[in-house]
RNA sequence: UCCUCCUUAGCUCAGUUGGUUAGAGCGUCGGACUGUUAAUCCGCAGGUCCUAGGUUCAAGUCCUAGAGGAGGAGCCA
């Protein structure tokens, strides 16, 4: 049996292949089925003159999704997708596909979430679900060559970790418990075991976020490391992104194209140095106090707002034109294309139309940042704005950091986090930082969080055996196929993604 | 939890100041057409206008409440 991906090599031959049938146009007399059966995509051709008429007759009968087992010789035409067609001389049916819900129209996100089991078979999807497997094993292979061991941490916890975020409480036989939201301390002491360590497992938030860039279950990838101070914890994140990218970028160019992704983002990230940030500098650069380029950050939101507003004028205009032209007698045909470029602008519009209604609130959040709080998604965009490459912040204020971040011996009120923030709006795609080695300071941090010094004695230990300077982060894996795919949600980069209000299917 | 918007055919949507029998495209099904790229052309079928209540001679359209959805804020990866 011969998969698609693989036709490329038996041109001329006569062989067998199975998959489904992804979509079928007809003439007289001859079918072409459009085949995918998970490693790619193929037109097989049926003429009725070349196959017997039972065989044509099942030809003709095909429905979206059918699985079949196809044989047939590989020509080489250019013009299809992969380069090579099959030309048909048997199909065995495997199985019946009646009335598949999801056809070749756009469909609205509410019908597609709850047919994604099906969502998933349509190119797109497979897109982007290919290059999340490439990106885990990017991961996994940049940890692996740099002598990191993966270590995972518990799914159940007894405690709210940081204590700032809501959990789902969960049962444990006869005692409370929670999903957890990180392996963070579980990670620090692996990394005293074993040098240099990564979990990579699902992750559990039950906050009530409504937007593109949260989930309530993800998968994360925190790596702790002995002997590592914040600096060589940044050099170390920068190298990592660098080597995903990279990799993504070489493995998945057929994906990347089916996704339509602009890649000129990505064409100088190997070389060029990730901007790093002070908190206090990137304030600045929120308020527009200090320039990029000799740009203020409001400059350029007031710019994107001028942007967005032309091009709303230009496609309204174009909206007028087409439907001024479609109310003319044309031919059935030119009318489908050009109703089509209507709903299409139409959503275009509306998304428009939602960034226009954004960025005066996002302008006025961004003038109104208050030194000491934490970043909003807002300033998250407005800082990433500012840079084509990813953004690293550091140095944050300690009050608005967890209790285990390191506090700077020169500046006392500052911690050693930080986060790294992607272009395009993408967000906080890491959070890390230098862990407390102090054991005073950590048990002061506790009583300030209210947080039950009984569940953290045994990672209080830690310091007392052999306390080294240490440090790690947290990779939110989503939100980095994300931003690598260019999808419009995060939603669309998991299998089944579990968000406030969907736990189905 | 708060704010804004949405809910009409299997899907995507239109439906004017409330007015007769609620429309289109796509999809399904039937037919036509030898090479199509979301093929095209002809035809049939398809409706709890989200739910409940109210205003009115008359409600898809107006009012109230509820349910569901989308995007933001907060929170974060």
């Amino acid at each position: 049996m011969i998969q698609i991906k693989d036709f490329k090599g038996f041109e001329g031959q006569t062989i067998e292949t199975q998959g489904w049938v992804m979509n079928k146009r007809s003439g007289k007399g001859i079918e072409f089925i459009i085949l995918r059966d998970g490693s790619g995509f193929a037109q097989c051709i049926v003429s009725e003159e070349n196959v017997s008429p039972a065989t044509f007759d099942r030809a003709k009968r095909l429905s979206q999704e059918t699985s079949v087992k196809l044989s047939g010789k590989i020509i080489k035409d250019d013009k299809q997708i992969g380069g090579y067609e099959m030309h048909v001389d048997d199909i065995e049916i495997i199985g019946e596909s009646v009335d598949y819900p999801i056809s070749n129209k756009e469909h609205g996100i509410e019908f597609l979430m709850d047919n994604r089991h099906l969502w998933l078979r349509s190119k797109r999807q497979w897109a982007i679900l290919k290059i999340r497997n490439r990106i885990i094993l990017s991961i996994h292979n940049f940890f692996q060559k740099e002598g990191f061991i993966q270590t995972d941490s518990p799914i159940f916890t007894g405690n709210a970790a940081e204590g700032s975020t809501t959990l789902f409480s969960s049962k444990y036989y006869d005692q409370d418990a929670y999903l957890a939201q990180t392996g963070q301390l579980y990670g620090e002491a692996m990394a005293m075991a074993m040098g240099k360590i990564y979990t990579f497992g699902p992750t559990f938030r039950a906050e009530k976020s409504k937007t593109r860039r949260h989930l309530s279950e993800f998968w994360m990838i925190e790596p702790e490391m002995a002997f590592f101070d914040n600096d060589m914890n940044m050099d170390l994140i920068e190298n990592f992104i660098k080597h995903i990218v990279t990799d993504v970028l070489e493995n998945c160019k057929e994906e990347l194209e089916i996704l339509e992704r602009n890649l000129s983002v990505f064409k100088n990230i190997a070389k060029l140095r990730f901007p790093r940030l002070t908190y206090d500098e990137a304030v600045k650069i929120i308020k527009g106090e200090k320039t990029i380029n000799g740009k203020k950050s409001t400059d350029i939101l007031i710019e994107d707002l001028a942007e967005v507003k032309a091009q709303i004028n230009n496609k309204k205009a174009e909206l007028q034109e087409k439907e001024k032209e479609i109310a003319g007698g044309l031919k059935k045909g030119v009318k489908n294309f050009i109703q089509n470029k209507i709903d299409q602008l139409k959503n275009e519009i509306s998304d428009l139309e939602i960034v226009e209604k954004n960025i005066p609130q996002w302008l006025s959040s961004a003038e109104n940042f208050r030194y000491g709080n934490d970043f909003g998604g807002s300033d998250e965009t407005v800082i990433t704005r500012m840079f084509d490459v990813p953004v690293m912040v550091y140095n944050w204020p300690h009050e608005i950091k967890a209790f285990y971040m390191k506090r700077d011996k020169a500046m006392p009120e500052m911690a050693k986090g930080v986060d790294v923030l992607a272009p395009e709006g993408y967000g906080e795609i890491v959070g890390g930082g230098e862990r407390e080695t102090d054991l005073n300071l950590l048990l002061s941090k506790i009583e300030e969080h209210k947080l039950p010094l009984k569940e953290f004695e045994w990672y209080l230990d830690l310091r007392k055996y052999g306390s080294v300077p240490h440090s790690g982060f947290g990779l939110g894996l989503e939100r980095t196929v994300a931003w690598i795919c260019g999808t419009q949600h995060i939603r669309e980069t998991i299998p089944f993604p579990r968000y406030y209000g969907r736990l189905h299917p």
